[in-house]
DNA sequence: CATTTAAAGACTTATTGTATCCATAATATC
DNA sequence: GATATTATGGATACAATAAGTCTTTAAATG
């Protein structure tokens, strides 16, 4: 179990919108290169976090993407849901009497992880000065 | 990213074995067929168990696996490790001018979860009476 | 020795992750 | 309005991992 590399691109790639110009998008090709990645991939990564309503697409010449929301309002978890999605990390598919004590251990485990990337906001790294 | 049923099988099968006899091991055909899996696939993972240290096997006729350490001292984190590996959840691959900050809040929130685990036995379940 | 039972290795098969390529749609600039 | 620019979507390819089977070997019991 990992994240996966979408997930690290996604994050990469948020905190460079966030330390950009919330007016003047950043075009897919300047931040794919930046982290070494194809502009297409990045571009359909990026499509999840648009339809997440994060940040927004502007097509055509000087196009690119930009932020949505309040800077101060996006966290590390509503970014890594857009990517890897909302589901449970944890599923136990018996057919127990009643609950299964194991997955309510396991779900508590994942809200302290969960808990904690929702109280990181990206806002939060911006100011420190290390870039990409 | 999701825990992978083998951990699932893993977790089920040592609360089986904290509830058992801690002589008279249990057979992984009793252990599998109460999964609903398939006995030699369940002995690949239980393998994982025996060489952490947690259970033992015994050949031959009667033979079986039953727990080899304290009841009381066998975490989650222990069962999780020995079959998906201790590896961060997260890596960052780029190379950043220090330390990656995305990658530290990351670190941050595996080891709440982490903590969790670690300290939520698997003897804190087995009082309460649901088996498998 | 015959039977039972786990271990180990080779081997499938299915699913997911990680892309690439191309055609299409939308927009800005001239 | 024509053209260049940029994102979107679909089809496809490849690799890695998960999930599981089969067969053989080794150990223990009676």
């Amino acid at each position: 179990m990992r994240f996966t590399k979408a997930t690290n691109y996604a994050l990469h790639t948020m905190l460079m919108l966030v330390d950009a110009s919330p007016v003047k998008p950043v075009g897919v090709q300047q931040l794919a290169e930046s982290q070494g990645v194809s502009p297409t991939y990045l571009s359909k990564i990026l499509t999840r976090l648009v339809k997440a309503g994060m940040i927004e697409s502007i097509s055509g010449a000087n196009g690119g993407y930009r932020l949505s929301r309040k800077r101060d309002d996006i966290t590390f978890l509503d970014i890594i849901h857009a990517i890897e999605g909302t589901a449970s990390l944890f599923e136990c598919n018996f057919v127990h009497g009643d609950e299964c004590l194991i997955q309510a251990v396991m779900k508590e485990a994942e809200e302290k992880m969960e808990s904690h990337l929702k109280n990181t906001k990206l806002a939060d790294l911006a100011q420190r000065e290390t870039k990409v």
